[in-house]
DNA sequence: AATGAATGAGGATTCATTCAT
DNA sequence: GATGAATGAATCCTCATTCAT
């Protein structure tokens, strides 16, 4: 939610700025950045900060929900075949589409962490939101999958979403970052599933 | 790692810093408490709490450090019968000892949550290693229980052990949190246990 | 004196922004309202201001000129019977009159209050001319009322007339702000004039 | 109501910061007044300021409050020999007492007409309480002479104390102000008195 | 060892005014 | 004439740390 001024200004300012942004987020991480920081990195006068956002809260929203949009066209192609197909044998395409667009813009993957990870209140506010919105997506294809009969009737499938989007949230995310080739976290991903689809228990 | 000075005080003196330490990070948070902020709550002069701490992280690292011996007081009774025992059956009364010590320190649950979802760079630095450590526990006791033949040999034993960690972190903790009654937190873990056993094919 | 341009502007829309002005000056106080609070209350763009006028003061005063203006048309009728009468009988009359412009007005008299408790140094300037008028021209009319014999030859009227015009600037318009009945008021008044007829000394 | 550390200083740096800070309000008056105004003033860290008062306001208070403990050292003499004299006798000393205490800090005296004028909402609101205690004690003492007969039992006493007060406060202060002789502003008060002892109405 | 005053850089935000469109 | 983006100085206040007592 910027501000309308931001939204009139041309498009090459427009991005000049998001660009800035992320960068200097990505730098040095939201509570570490002071408005100071980003009028230096996208160049514009302090007071025009203030004409293009509210604060640096907003300025940092904004580029996440950006993001978010980026993702979904990732996704996009993926989700539009699950009709056909059953939500778990899609889910490593799903992890692999993410991967695929974390490649092409790898500084928002480190500030999607960052938000993750943040103890500012308002910041983990939004986030709560954010999360419960992806675990209703996720739980919705899933009880799909329990109708077809797919998964077992005494699995609660809340939790089954809970257990998908903190693996892909936290560990899949984590090793990204951490540099590890993207057939390694595939083996992970793979590792996570063979658990969740098969159980631990020998038979 | 308070300073000399800090371990030489009466242990009275003590206490009544523990106690407003644990306060004013959980009034606050991390990264919004400030020195001031500190000696006022603890009500000791200004120039003391840099004879005692380093700094404010040094402060907070105190703090963590110290509840999380103090959680081990709870978990250890537990913890000397799984020699006998399965791991995955004592896991439950794992979280229920979890509980009742949280129910002792409220505080410093909230507080533990604030440190899990940090995004100081110095604190997640530091996270990193509480969390490894963690995850290497129970991946030892979690290997033995496969070794006896409780865990298909086909599971990755890291991987259970992170979705052990990560289901305890997030949910269970953000539940009690939240307020939830202890039996609907027990009935969480139950569903989780249930996926992990189990897994969630149709057989 | 706001610029040429302004006056030039349709009826509606002068009056939308003499209506606003009287707002947020009232809401907010002279000191206290920017530029920007004023373009954002009348709805003008933020270089249209300075169109109109030449700054905030100049906002204000005009503001101010139209209130006395307004307010003359209330006191008129009562100052055009003084020629036959002592102007202390019709002196209840013209606070009454007053009171009756305060009832249309209500923020205008705050505004009123605001300029005469005005520690701004460009507005006191103003104001100390404002008074000096208005005693002037209380000076005139006693003056008569001296001559006819009305008044004590011994009385100083100038003395006299800033009597009378602080208790009406003063304590009257604070009672009206403070919502006090019309009727209490006017007993104040005339408590006031008690004294000032009858002198307090005992016969 | 400076803070402790401010009342704690040694009294030559009080003293410099207290002069400092009638120079720099009486130089622009309160609104004009900037903190950097007074740190440069007053020749301390800025800061130190805040160690010192809660803001711009809490240091005009603290001289406000300062000047009138000063005043009523001045006052007190006249005030001691009341109960043996009326009161409206007096009146004249009190005034010669004051313009006395004017000769020696005329600065507080502007100062203290700043206030009187203050459209700041906090300054007229502390001011307004001051008002209502000098009218309270005022009538205390007119009450006195009403009993003991030196006046009308027709006069309301509170709006005498008002007429009273608000004579000294404006037209004194101001004449004062703007350098008029001593004997003058005698002159002055003599014409409102003999008008409110006497009356103004033709025997 | 204990204290609390000192410091000035750095934090966010607002400001009146100009000027290119 | 109308518009609203641009500007950067100026606003208040907090900060972690030091150091003289």
């Amino acid at each position: 939610m910027p501000k309308k001024t931001f939204l009139r200004l041309k498009a090459s300012k427009q991005t000049r700025v998001y660009q800035g942004l992320i960068d200097v987020f990505y730098e040095k991480g939201y509570e570490a950045v002071s408005v100071a920081d980003i009028v230096k990195v996208c160049a514009i006068p302090r007071g025009s900060f203030y004409m293009y956002f509210e604060d640096k809260f907003d300025a940092f929203m904004y580029i996440l929900s950006h993001a978010q949009k980026d993702k979904m066209i990732y996704l996009k192609p993926v989700l539009d075949r699950l009709n056909d197909r059953a939500f778990m044998d899609c889910y490593i395409d799903l992890i692999k589409a993410g991967l695929a667009y974390a490649n092409e813009h790898p500084k928002l993957v480190g500030l999607w962490m960052r938000f993750y990870r943040s103890s500012s209140h308002r910041l983990s506010q939004h986030w709560r939101v954010f999360e419960l919105q992806a675990i209703d997506v996720l739980s919705e294809y899933l009880k799909q999958d329990q109708n077809r009969g797919h998964i077992r009737d005494e699995v609660d499938i809340r939790s089954l979403a809970k257990l998908l989007y903190h693996i892909q949230s936290i560990d899949i995310l984590e090793a990204y970052i951490d540099g590890e080739a993207e057939n390694t976290i595939i083996n992970k991903v793979d590792a996570y599933l063979e658990i969740i689809l098969n159980g631990i228990k020998e038979a």
